[in-house]
DNA sequence: CAGGTAATTTACCAATTGGTAGAGAAGCGG
DNA sequence: CCGCTTCTCTACCAATTGGTAAATTACCTG
């Protein structure tokens, strides 16, 4: 029967509450109590849905992941077959970015080693991360780009990029407003940092 | 009087190991009980030296921004008046995560907005940044610094850093050995990125 | 030895936490 | 109207939490 989840739904509303709030208090800093309490419902209307805490911080790290997945495929997808993909992937995660900020909140808090959520995450992402190595692999065979440890690469642009998402509200801390600017100017950085790892020429 | 806090005693050794459990659990998943169980005291034992939980994240705080100042202090000092000063922080600062990467753990569980222990961290750093602008923005005045926004570039500089540590927990979950290999690569790539970001040519 | 101070402990406590058990609602097909 | 399922609620609980109060021990000094 596959219910499709209507959007306002109590299921819904506890997942984009609770992904606000694993990504700005933590996860052990969430209390159930308080996120029913913001809600307007009582706690046990959580655990009916999601049967432990445990479970509902998998669920919003399935969405979360699933977001920002289908997110990353779509800049694959529809850009010309070998228009510079990195950039568009860099692209579509800022984009990601900005949109929902508290989803690199999450992915921060969940991407702590040892952090609940943590192994779900890297089940989510170690497929997408052996995509673009094998890519990255084949790229490098064929000259197109430079020699380089792939994982090593990948790996700092994805922290740069969670990065980003610390240093906006660091900035707004900082009595710098919430422009635009930071961003815009932290993905050129970014974008000049990976051709330049990645530039054959060099 | 001024007693020189003897690093063997028990002040000490419970700031170790708050240290290392903030860093790794965070603060709230850090327990007063487990922290002295680890140490074979009592809670209260802890309590007071630091009167409270809260008393003893600042504490740890204190100390570990104390030992990054030091460090990036001694880098500016001890070398050559003109020689590549960012090059000498940015070692002194790698040096630190190497020699003990739980501090790395507390910056990172610390610089989150919204969590305790931010702004007793920014306390300690603003003066830092403050100077570090100041520095930066002279050296764009007299031409031998590209133009550019020193705040973002600084707090660019910052997160990669701190991104460090994470990184290394990854790449140690992902398989990759705790070899020096990911580290020194990943100061070099930061070097470069800040050369690009400064040198006046470009 | 007296006595004060610093350090550690035992004994409690109120509040909060995640979670269990079961009672009502609400809607729906027969 | 009945029975079934889905959802939400009230009531309760055992465990853990940070913290207070006071007793005890260790140590130093006069």
């Amino acid at each position: 029967m596959a219910k499709t989840e209507t959007p306002g739904g109590t299921k819904d509303r506890v997942l984009d509450a609770a992904l606000a709030s694993f990504g700005t208090a933590g996860y052990d800093g969430t209390s159930l109590d308080d996120l029913a309490i913001g809600l307007g419902i009582r706690k046990q209307t959580i655990l009916y849905h999601f049967v432990s805490k445990r479970g509902l911080l998998n669920a919003v790290v399935d969405r979360c992941a699933g977001e920002m997945s289908s997110a990353l495929e779509e800049a694959l997808v529809d850009d010309q077959p070998d228009g510079d993909r990195v950039e568009a992937m860099v692209r579509a995660v800022f984009r990601v970015a900005l949109d929902q900020p508290v989803l690199l909140g999450l992915l921060r808090e969940v991407s702590r080693p040892n952090s609940p959520g943590a192994q779900r995450l890297r089940g989510h992402l170690e497929p997408l991360l052996a995509r673009a190595r094998v890519w990255m692999e084949a790229e490098m065979a064929a000259g197109r780009m430079r020699r380089t440890d792939a994982q090593l690469l990948l790996l700092s642009a994805y922290s740069t990029v969670v990065g980003v998402a610390t240093e906006i509200e660091v900035l707004r801390a900082a009595g710098v407003g919430p422009t635009l600017r930071p961003v815009v100017q932290r993905r050129r950085e970014l974008l000049r940092f990976l051709r330049a790892s990645v530039d054959p020429a060099t």
